[in-house]
DNA sequence: ATATTATGTTAGACTAATCTAACAAAATAA
DNA sequence: TTATTTTGTTAGATTAGTCTAACATAATAT
């Protein structure tokens, strides 16, 4: 089986790879906070083993083989938040931290388990799919709430790279997935958003922000 | 934070010392499927990390410190084996591979709520105490079904060392954790039982069977 | 009391995963 | 186009945890 730090390149591989494109040896090593020479020479392990292709100076591609791997690492993981949060009452700020240790037990039929007491969930807490047992992911239809204009009506159906500190801050302002959110206004200047949503008639959200909110159109 | 390894050299030396008073190299060495030269050195290490206490040829002991932390990793094992019997439909006789795992994960919260969720249960699902978290044990009182006497009626309240095809052999026979059994007889021959418990007019346990069976005596 | 068996130790090697220092190649800017 | 910066590579060391082979000590049996 796989080792929880293969396990963790996977996952990085994967996760940049849908950010940016391109993966070379410099992000993953700051994404997994690991010199480069570490992940250089993983990297040339990870393609022995049949996860990348690699070649020098080239940028690094996940196989196949890599990429299915890649997503039930990440099925394990999103299963897991969406199970401390509906089945052990854990808040959304709390649970990435413990499922990144859970994602590595291997035991399909604990996460299959896990997966049947919640009646197979589509997401997890943050709004992300969760990869079926395949490794296929249903790509979502999303907005960013940046890039819509003064008047209209949207629901927040994820986040993009929700951390701790910017989970609570939604708390605090009362923002959770499946809101309804009307934009009042849109800042030239700064880009920041007037909006209203439930008993929240007028606040202000920064660019920052926005641009983490991934919304549909209504 | 402890290695998975150290975790599992803490429990080892922990149950063994339970089971049969000293523990040397060797006993370590069966115990957890690693050669003696192995365990000779990490006991060293062991002993300078402060978790035991050694000198050469001598049994190995757990100081009061590793004890403890012993007995924490026991605490997590056994709260996930009833997590996983109570809250998620596993048989008793599947949780131990997956518990072996889990007891690993650093996330005093996750365990917590596990024991919160299930109302602070005092044994697991074999019927071993489940440590507070200060690491004591109420240690039950027992007695060993193959040391009573026919006519005696006992409660079976916990087992010795629950293999998986024991406990398929226990379920194949309907017998379970507080089952009330009367002993009709003992054959002087083999020590084998013949009991009798809910539907079950006559049943005959061998000795091996007997002797893994803890009880209380009404 | 000595021989045999069981137990423990030393020495030396291996693998996975990491690091730093130094250098090389590629990309970017002047 | 050359200089600078960013990115990538090589070499060599380190740590945790493991192994086998060989030898030493202790316990047991004859």
């Amino acid at each position: 089986m796989n080792s929880p730090t293969v396990e963790n390149y996977l996952k990085a591989l994967y996760s940049l790879a849908n950010e940016q494109g391109e993966v070379n040896i410099s992000n993953l090593s700051s994404s997994l906070d690991v010199s480069k020479p570490t992940v250089n020479s993983m990297v040339k392990s990870l393609q022995q083993q049949g996860w990348v292709h690699y070649e020098k100076y080239k940028p690094i591609k996940l196989t196949e083989h890599g990429r299915k791997a890649a997503a039930l690492v990440i099925r394990k993981h999103r299963l897991t938040e969406m199970f401390l949060v509906e089945k052990m009452g854990f808040g959304w700020e709390a649970v990435h931290e413990i499922a990144e240790q859970v994602e590595h037990i291997q035991a399909p039929l604990f996460f299959d388990r896990m997966d049947e007491l919640m009646d197979y969930p589509k997401v997890d807490p943050h709004g992300s799919p969760i990869p079926d047992k395949d490794g296929n992911v249903i790509q979502q239809q999303y907005k960013i709430l940046s890039d819509c204009k003064a008047g209209e009506e949207v629901n927040l159906i994820a986040l993009n790279q929700s951390s701790k500190e910017f989970l609570e801050f939604l708390d605090s302002r009362g923002i959770h997935l499946k809101l309804k959110i009307t934009i009042k206004s849109v800042e030239l200047f700064d880009h920041s958003m007037v909006v209203s949503y439930e008993n929240h008639s007028s606040e202000t959200l920064s660019q920052k922000v926005c641009e983490r909110l991934l919304v549909e159109q209504l």
